[in-house]
DNA sequence: TGTACATCAGTGAACGCGCGTTCACTGATGTAC
DNA sequence: TGTACATCAGTGAACGCGCGTTCACTGATGTAC
């Protein structure tokens, strides 16, 4: 995210530190009252600054949630990296299990954060094209460490599948191309599926879908996790 | 959802035909502009009566949310209903499909009132009790539909499991005492995985998060949902 | 069957609020010679 | 090193808008005798 390549004078200093601070108070903002609340006055208020001069900073009020988008993407990203990173690289099991723990706890954290980026979409908010890099950071991951774990010859096969449309496996195939050569189709749309699920239950926890269900999340979330890694093959099951 | 008791009088009737008509437009303003968006004052408008008026019939905005929420479960629920009693009872594979195929098909024709139940939650709003049992109508059909399955005893179980945590067991043993009381804990764990996965593959299709990567959505949910039935023993694998 | 009264639906004005965005402006900070 | 000029950050007022909710009111519809 923060890119510091020129040593920058002060007034680019200063420029990016509100920049900062700008977006730190929308997040805030955020928390409390969701992304349809967030507001420009409000944020300026937070700061005692000018409205007008917030848009010295972001051109409007959808460039901003942008900014907000791209950077939770990055944040969830970047500790899920963290955390699965060391985990040894032949545990594949182990580096899945490290990958969606990272992700439920900064969830968790971040509530509103994880609502804005795989919650309902904001209306009339068209994501514009710099949020695909970060939004794949999580799904890459996990491709990698299945793909790693078949390029040495450890991934199980758990059952037979039921046959893939043409049109589907196109699809997949291409997916899976770059960042896992060595999967098939098949295990590539295990491995979407198991991202789903990841996502789903996490969803399912914060938007109260559990409520007065299940009681431990953390034990409910790790045992599916856990169930998750069966059916991919990560480890015998 | 309209319970027909008593023979109405005339001004009961025509109350409950224009609750009728103040929650459709509602629900058009919803489809265009979101949860967030949607607005007494709008719907007043539309209906060429005075905003002050629509608090005859609701008493405040979050009133009408909420029986928007209500009639949006009740609504899936009933369409997923019809079409898995049109399945043959013994047919637990095809009781599945026809109720996951049924709530997605609900969903791409009402994405926004899918998203008002199953996506990030209007913050400051908090659900109603009321909205518990319309809620329940889909879950509660999954457990039947794999209840019955097993009470038949046509119930495979695919792949060993891991253990699971006591006080996991107690939460999922408690969910399925009703309504499902022949499945173990970790039947009953599969099923509210199942569960999630449904709900998961629609709202990345709802949401976005498949955009340019699937492009045969109906493709992609049928072998996702297929393999989840695979998963659940509904059928040999 | 007719009348008196209570109930209810709907009106229109008002309160008080917040929002995004624009614009002409004032000063302060940087830059080029 | 000093000066003239350009760049930029921030201000405050304004535009035009929409919102939820309340309140005293007018008529019409139902009900009890």
């Amino acid at each position: 995210m923060t890119i510091i390549s020129a040593p920058l004078g002060a007034r680019a200093r200063v420029r990016a530190e509100l920049t900062r601070e700008i977006k730190g108070v929308a997040r805030e903002q955020l928390a409390e009252s969701g992304a349809a609340g967030l507001s420009l006055r409000a944020v300026a208020r937070e700061l005692n600054m000018a409205s007008s001069a917030v848009y010295r900073y972001f051109p409007s009020r959808d460039d901003l949630l942008t900014a907000l988008i791209v950077d939770a993407y990055d944040a969830v990203g970047a500790a899920a990296e963290l955390d699965e990173s060391a985990v040894r690289r032949s545990d594949a099991a182990g580096r899945w299990m490290a990958t969606a723990r990272a992700v439920r706890e900064w969830a968790v954290i971040h509530p509103q954060e994880f609502a804005l980026i795989y919650g309902s979409p904001v209306p009339g908010y068209q994501a514009p094209l710099d949020t695909i890099d970060p939004a794949s950071r999580i799904p890459l991951l996990l491709l990698s460490v299945v793909n790693d774990c078949a390029a040495a010859g450890r991934l199980h096969d758990p059952t037979p599948e039921s046959p893939m449309p043409k049109i589907l496996r196109a699809d997949l195939t291409t997916l899976g191309e770059q960042a896992a050569p060595d999967l098939s189709a098949h295990q590539v749309a295990r491995v979407a599926m198991g991202y789903v699920e990841l996502i789903g239950v996490i969803s399912f926890e914060l938007f109260g879908h559990l409520h007065n269900v299940i009681h431990e999340y953390a034990a409910h979330f790790d045992f599916q996790m856990r169930r998750v890694v069966g059916e991919l093959g990560l480890r015998r099951p």
